[in-house]
RNA sequence: GCUCGAGUGGCGGAAUUGGUAGACGCGCUGGAUUCAAAAUCCAGUUCUUUCGGGAGUGUGGGUUCGAUUCCCACCUCGAGUACCA
């Protein structure tokens, strides 16, 4: 009997779809084990075979686990909000529902087919209604939330009220807007309904403001610091300015701190948790206070590094600063104007891209050095960015390399504050190991106690205080665009309300248009029905907006991470539609325990479901305040992209000639010329062309040519041609590298005359790896590998091609090594054409090729080393073929160990065996060590560490036993060759190394 | 620039605490089977060699009886980040 993938596989996947194998109980006696890929956008090119790589890993684990007792918790679902979906939208008039719909049933008949232990009966798709109800509620929950940060968590804004009535906000301590006015009881309680709105909106963890955001003129939308790679937007690299804007944002700024803390409590990859890190970018120093020489203003300055604070010769403001148009000398005022509006002019990306060019202004107006009263020149100068720290920054040009290249640049005075410290030629930011000068009281002393000094002396001053600043900035929440997540927030009086979250959820409306409405408001903006009745609790026509009780609802919609911040939370209670998921369930599953995905989301997604992760738990909401307690990020599988080379060539003053007389252009058709003789570099080319490159430079010319053009001398055209590589689909390249020429020739109209220089007989295509991409032609579609080779083969090859976590290329002709495995795998259940396994008692052999795979496949499964067990796998069956082993004992715990990397052909052979119940609850073989006792050992005999020959000995022999049968051996006199060993090591059981 | 990560045959990669470098697979070469092909099976495949052996894990040094593994310097590639005061 043959083993048949197609219909194995299919008879499984249906099996399992029935009796819901995998389906996890919320009830169980088994521990818990929570395993979770990072849920796919539903895109409408479908999967192509790198996608899968990490949930087969997963997958393995799942199944792994549930070998090993575990009630197994492996969803899958889609992050079905976004992008392509709405600008599809936008060019066909397809609802953007619809179009999902039809991706999301692809992706799943794609899935379905390489045999996941998903269960779907835990579905979620984020733009479901029954779903972004709860992202909407969650918003509500924030909204209603302030951080307080004597407790250090976020807590109901119920509580900040009761506070504000009784003791205004003066004792308040919390994560809160910058312009907060102090206020007592009395005047709260005095104050009006929407003036009490306002001053709750600036401690909200989600509230409005005016925020300078990232524009996309080209998506008509904003875009998060994370959207935004090189000055331009992350899909389709569209330009972005800097815009103010009413805007939703996060207060993700308070969760700062725990966010870095609780990297150290979770099990992630170290270049992750360094980029959160980095992202969160925490720098502790001191905020400290310029008085400005002449003027009722103070400049506020950070600084990590107050120990410096007498270098300070000059102060920068950014231009953006609120006191650059204050604080001018008068004939200073239009020079001032000028720069200001010459930067105002420049983007962002022009001045992050151009960091060599020094400019900046003297204001004409001086600050008081704090400590020794001395003035300082203010300047305004562009290298100080308005959206960090104050804007503003105290310059010591000979501590910090920008301060010193501007100080350079405009001739300031660089004053050396180090001691024995050249600062001649560059700045000397170093701070260990220097020894600070001519600084009053901070002469003498080393970094730390120095900034500690000067810190002490700032704060009994009242000239500053020590500080903690983050680069992470509260995220913005609002995009403008329609296929995401309705806010459930109407306006009354300009000011936000919610909506009760028993009337959720808020669903879509439909438009007319996907694009902003003309007077530039948001998609929402075209639609018709979409106010908000508060007497009757529903959306309503725009047209009975009365705003006393019919109000306009929010036109924004909620970015892509809204949805993707939460949904593992979901999954352990899918299908509840009273609550955001059941206490018990939340408390019985807990936290992801295993999460596979891609490196990408290290600074969105990542730190976004960290946050409200973190939010909820103080909310009380959730158990825990980290959601994923191990993280892995598989590495890209890489096409390995075909290459034609193109033969183009200018055409020769008798060519052009020619076209005069036949009065038209002369037709050329493309030529392409085989791997091998287009990698010579074009003096060989032409050696190798001589004889016949006017029969190839001919073949390029139109049939039309007459016989006249037919017998021009067309030399000339033989010195100027050049290659071109141009990406070739890799469907129609075989294994040995060699083009389909017919087939080439009818993948593109341009190519149907095409001619080409063969290399023996056959076009042979150039080979590059690449990121797989459409673009490139080197998708390699899963589809056709399960037909061709079968989801197990798939399955096993991806984990073969490397280390998971590792960028790896996609080779398809290696996968008949995987496949031919599971035909030899097949056969050792099998007499010829019968299914035959004997019950006899299995050889010492036998026993000790099942157990060394049982621990080293055990062992690489829990150190994620997949690729090497495929390998193991391998070792086993050639060792039990050669065996000839048949034997139940070894080869039905074989199929379990086998089943987790393929599990069709592995529940096959279960069931043959005659097993009723799936494999998938049998029980994972036990190792027993004492199968693999050896009683000799093959000891390599090494020469000054150089292995030269190898000798059976016997385990049980003592030092002196092996160092007298090795030195009497014949091969080591020969290596000596007379002489006598300095030294001989003998690592019983390892090694022999003789030293002389 | 800074921060990580990685360099091993023709290719993907293995060597888990320093102990036989190149497991396993692809590809390639030769052979068997076949009318032929596919499939399958067998043998070989790091380089070099005077067939004894010798060299060899990016380069140069170091520690060690012994280094792909540890340390130092450098080179190359990849990823992230970028005027963060």
């Amino acid at each position: 009997m043959q083993y048949n993938h197609i219909e194995i596989e299919k008879k499984w996947q249906k099996e399992w779809s029935q009796r819901q194998t995998f389906k996890a109980d919320n009830n169980s006696d088994k521990p818990k084990y929570y395993v979770l890929d990072m849920f796919p956008y539903p895109s409408g090119a479908g999967l192509h075979v790198g996608h899968p790589l990490g949930y087969i890993a997963s997958d393995i684990y799942a199944r792994y686990k549930r070998h090993k007792g575990f009630n197994v918790l492996h969803p899958q679902g889609y992050d079905s909000f976004g992008l392509p979906a709405e600008q599809y939208a936008i060019q066909t008039g397809q609802h953007p529902a619809k179009t999902t719909e039809v991706n999301i049933a692809t992706y799943r008949k794609q899935l379905d087919k390489i045999g996941f232990s998903f269960d779907w009966s835990r579905e979620v798709r984020t733009s479901s209604p029954e779903y972004y109800k709860w992202t909407q509620w969650i918003f509500i929950q924030l909204f209603n939330s302030w951080y307080n940060k004597d407790t250090d968590k976020a807590e109901a804004i119920d509580s900040l009220i009761a506070t504000f009535e009784t003791a205004g906000n003066t004792e308040v301590n919390a994560v809160a807007d910058e312009d907060i006015v102090g206020f007592s009881a009395q005047e709260w309680n005095q104050f009006s309904s929407t003036k009490q709105q306002e001053i709750l909106l600036q401690y909200r963890l989600t509230f409005l403001s005016d925020t300078e955001v990232n524009w996309c003129p080209a998506l008509g939308t904003v875009l998060a610091n994370d959207e935004i790679v090189n000055g331009v937007s992350e899909r389709g690299g569209h330009p972005v300015v800097r815009k103010k804007m009413t805007q939703w944002s996060m207060r993700i700024s308070a969760y700062a701190q725990r966010l870095l803390d609780g990297l150290n409590t979770i099990d992630w990859p170290q270049p992750l948790k360094d980029s959160q890190t980095n992202w969160i970018g925490r720098s502790q120093g001191a905020m400290v206070s310029f008085d400005v020489d002449g003027y009722d203003a103070k400049i506020e300055v950070f600084t990590t590094r107050p120990d410096t604070i007498f270098g300070v010769s000059f102060m920068t403001l950014a231009p953006e600063h609120e006191l650059v148009s204050q604080i001018v000398a008068e004939d200073k005022r239009a020079e001032v104007e000028a720069y200001i509006e010459a930067t105002a002019k420049r983007s962002e990306r022009d001045r992050m891209a151009d960091v060599k060019t020094i400019s900046g202004v003297f204001t004409g107006v001086y600050a008081i050095h704090p400590f020794s009263g001395e003035k300082v020149q203010i300047w305004i100068g562009d290298y100080v960015l308005a959206s960090y720290g104050t804007g503003a920054v105290m310059a010591v040009p000979c501590g910090d390399q920008r301060d010193y290249d501007f100080a350079k640049h405009f001739g300031i005075e660089i004053p050396n504050i180090f001691e024995n410290v050249d600062i001649s030629e560059a700045a000397h930011a170093d701070k260990e190991g220097t020894v600070i000068a001519n600084s009053d009281f901070l002469s003498g002393l080393k970094y730390k106690k120095a900034v500690k000094l000067a810190i002490y002396e700032l704060e009994k001053r009242g000239l500053g205080y020590g500080k903690i600043n983050y680069r992470l900035r509260d995220a913005v929440f609002s995009r403008q665009r329609y296929w995401g997540e309705p806010f459930p927030v109407y306006y009354k009086d300009g000011m936000p309300q919610m909506i009760e979250a028993k009337h959720l959820p808020i669903e879509l409306p439909e438009v007319e248009k996907y694009l902003p409405t003309e007077d530039g408001k948001p998609p929402l903006g075209n639609a018709d029905v979409w106010a908000w009745d508060s007497e009757n609790a529903k959306v309503v026509s725009n047209n009975l907006i009365n705003n006393e009780t019919i109000f306009p609802l929010e036109l924004n919609t909620m970015p892509g991470w809204a949805g993707s911040s939460w949904y593992f939370n979901r999954y352990m209670d899918a299908n509840n539609a009273t609550e955001f998921a059941s206490k018990e369930a939340l408390d019985y599953w807990k936290e992801v325990d295993l999460y596979i995905g891609g490196s990408e989301h290290a600074t969105g997604h990542l730190l976004y479901a960290r946050f409200w992760q973190k939010f909820l738990f103080d909310r009380g909401i959730l158990p825990v305040d980290e959601f994923a307690k191990k993280l892995i990020n598989q590495g890209m599988i890489l096409g390995t992209s075909a290459f034609v080379y193109r033969l183009e060539y200018e055409p020769s003053t008798k060519i052009l000639d020619l076209e005069r007389t036949i009065e038209g252009s002369i037709q050329v058709k493309p030529i392409f010329i085989s791997k091998k003789l287009a990698n010579l570099s074009v003096e060989e080319l032409k050696e190798e062309l001589d004889s016949n490159y006017e029969k190839i430079i001919r073949k390029g010319l139109s049939e039309f040519l007459t016989d006249e053009a037919n017998s021009i001398d067309i030399s000339e055209m033989y010195y100027t041609f050049r290659l071109t590589p141009i990406h070739a689909d890799v469907s129609l390249v075989n294994t040995a590298d060699e083009l389909d020429v017919e087939a080439f020739k009818n993948w593109r109209e341009e190519y149907k005359n095409a001619e080409f220089i063969l290399e023996e007989g056959v076009y042979k295509v150039g080979r590059e790896v690449e990121k797989m991409s459409k673009s490139k032609y080197n998708v390699v579609n899963p589809d056709q590998i399960c037909e061709e080779y079968g989801a197990d083969s798939l399955r096993l090859f991806e984990m073969f091609l490397g280390p998971l976590e590792q960028a790896k290329p996609w080779k398809t002709s290696g996968i008949s090594g995987v496949h031919s495995f599971l035909k030899k795998l097949w056969k050792l259940y099998h007499n010829g054409e019968t299914f035959e396994v004997s019950d006899a008692d299995p050889t010492k052999e036998e026993l000790k090729t099942l157990h060394k795979t049982i621990k080293k496949v055990e062992e690489d499964i829990e150190n994620f080393s997949f690729n090497t067990s495929v390998s193991t796998f391998m070792i086993a069956v050639n060792e039990l073929t050669s065996q000839k082993c048949n034997k139940r004992a070894i080869l039905e715990p074989l199929a379990v160990l086998v089943s987790p990397y393929a599990p069709h052909i592995a529940e096959e052979l279960w069931e043959k065996l005659g097993n009723t119940e799936s494999i998938a609850t049998a029980a994972f073989p036990v190792f027993e060590a004492s199968h693999l006792v050896e009683s000799s050992k093959e000891y390599p005999i090494s020469f000054n560490g150089k292995r030269r020959f190898n000798m059976e000995l016997s385990l049980d022999l003592s030092k002196e036993e092996i160092e007298k049968a090795v030195m009497s051996h014949e091969k080591t006199q020969a290596q000596l060759q007379g002489r006598t060993p300095k030294k001989v090591i003998i690592v019983p059981g390892k090694i022999i190394n003789i030293v002389g």
